[in-house]
DNA sequence: CGCATTATTGAATACGTTTGCATAAATTTG
DNA sequence: CAAATTTATGCAAACGTATTCAATAATGCG
């Protein structure tokens, strides 16, 4: 009582036992016998003892905590982050405790660092990577930390060449669900709202969804469906106004993202458009914003609580040398007012 | 190369210096010669040295690590997290980060081993703790914690026991701000929708700002306008139909937090009732829903930028021993389309 | 130039665990 | 019942850093 903090030789002095036989036994080895083990057990509850994370850390070279990275697009510097992660973050974090993980939570751009600065610094056990970037740019820098042995798993890439590491939806499943939905809807002229090139591998699968929908429905696929956007509300509104003004004939539209979906709905909305009456309105991701939307935004939705499992227990299993695989989870439709007609 | 990491003995060879010369030369310590101090971190560059958190954390007992605290309601299992804390979070991870400190985050319910599970184990050196829950519940909690020695600041409480650990809201001036701005636009008889009870004592000042407002205006205070609300969008928008159905008269409508705010509008649009036009309606917190809303909604905004600063300065301060005063933070009207009538 | 300071450095230790190895006690086996 | 095995425990050595104390080199002062 009179010197410092309790220690695991104060539990082993009262229990009359090594200090050996105390982090034995509050680690539950089967090496202790399981009577003396409870003793200890109930001494170390009475003293409030807790284990020192820097000295097991230090002994063990385990953190025991996983390095959680938001990356930013440094070329948006509103520090507006994207909802859809606040619940994945939930439920991360719910699933590292499950495990007894800690979570590390940082905002950053991509950096050559990332190795050095969590796993060897001991920082950290494990990275998981979140946000949307262009991820073909990333792609190469990745696999290369991946070489020098950085652990890591990623949600909404995915690269052959990051085997076990990508975590994402059925990108091109979900594109395919929406497309069906509007043509189920009666609609033929679909416009595909986004950047679907090389820069975002992800949304290039959910145009070849749209695709492929289109073909299993005996639709043409007319290119000039095929409109150009930026992933943010006001390039969604600028790409629709164009699109008015160009005189270009449709009658429903699939937005890459939400956000380009909220753009497109301002902006059909101030031109005196009926949605869904008129046009057909599609998103993706279900941001929580999409059911507040007038009209409410259907939408593709992400199981949260199943990619966090598996991008948790992915690194995991890599940092228990595990062979895990990269797997990509089952995406819903949201069926809401601006498509069905009927609904609110 | 042989062996396993990098350490400081292997900078110390190569400088041709001593491990503790390594180790103060990478703290920038006066105590080491201006020249072998940028030799020494030079060396440590190429070699892509970084310190092993584990054993600085043991030597020093300091983990540089700020716990941040999300404690859900227990009553409500769904794992939606208020938006609001989101910004917060992203603001105290870069303020954090700016002074060096790593940010732990998790969820939790209220606990009585805080104090324990991350200062005594040496997880963090403090906690930031958010969420909005029976703050009167806690406060005797919370003090008993602070007297034990828990260095940890508290987001939108304020009460004198806790002098140093809490930032709020100008909740007083935030709440005669939404009311004079109902006021202003000739609304006499303005409906306070919340729990103003001893168990919001944030709510409870927000509505002697409501009274103020209308004491500066002559206006005769109606206690039958204050009515009972949880702070869930179902509550908001069961009281409002109570409300519409008791007949009580009223113009206008000042809701505790946003997500009252917008169960109250579903309900008025529902019921046919023109907002603005009819009742102008004001919230509290500026979700970043409450802008997509239709009508968007007028709402008085915290400067999450500010309060995140306050927070984790202040704890970091605590840390240092030093001594920290208790902040409340300046909050700011938000007019939008459910108020003044022109406007989007 | 001799002494008092100051500026730099190194040797050694402690932080609180986990874990390999040795040992003693208890149990099984032939 | 002796030998072989299993079960429980303790001893002692890391893990990689920060820091106290002593020591040396460099500088200033009269």
């Amino acid at each position: 009582m009179g010197s410092g903090k309790t220690t695991s030789f104060d539990i082993a002095h009262k229990a009359g036992v090594s200090q050996a036989t105390v982090s034995r036994a509050l680690r539950d080895s089967p090496l202790v016998n399981p009577k003396t083990r409870e003793r200890i057990k109930q001494i170390a509850r009475e003293l409030n003892y807790r284990v020192d994370r820097s000295a097991a850390g230090l002994r063990s070279q385990h953190s025991k905590t996983i390095a959680l990275l938001l990356y930013e697009d440094p070329t948006t510097d509103d520090s507006q982050i994207n909802p859809f992660f606040l619940s994945l973050l939930g439920h991360i974090t719910r699933t590292a405790a499950a495990e007894k993980y800690d979570v590390l939570i940082s905002f950053q751009q991509l950096s050559d660092d990332w190795l050095h600065e969590y796993q060897i610094s001991n920082r950290a056990d494990g990275m998981i990577l979140l946000g949307y970037g262009n991820y073909a740019h990333m792609a190469a820098k990745l696999t290369r930390l991946s070489d020098e042995g950085a652990r890591f798993t990623i949600f909404g890439l995915s690269t052959a060449d990051l085997k076990g590491h990508t975590i994402s939806g059925q990108n091109l499943e979900g594109g395919e669900l929406a497309t069906k939905h509007l043509v189920s809807l009666g609609r033929k002229r679909i416009i595909f709202l986004g950047d679907a090139s090389d820069e975002h591998p992800e949304f290039k699968l959910r145009y070849e969804g749209y695709c492929k929908a289109h073909q299993e429905a005996g639709l043409p696929i007319d290119p000039s469906l095929k409109i150009l956007s930026e992933n943010q509300e006001t390039a969604g509104y600028e790409a629709v106004a164009q699109l008015l003004e160009s005189g270009l004939e449709f009658d429903a539209l699939f937005a890459v993202t939400d956000l380009i979906a909220f753009g497109a709905l301002k902006c059909l909305r101030k031109s005196g458009i009926k949605v869904p009456q008129e046009i057909s309105v599609v998103g993706f991701d279900d941001l929580p914003a999409a059911s507040y939307f007038s009209p409410s935004l259907t939408t593709i939705k992400q199981d949260t609580r199943l990619a966090a499992e598996a991008l948790v227990k992915n690194l995991i299993g890599m940092i228990k040398g595990e062979d895990v695989q990269s797997q990509q989870l089952p995406l819903f439709l949201k069926i809401r007012g601006s498509c069905g007609g009927r609904k609110t």
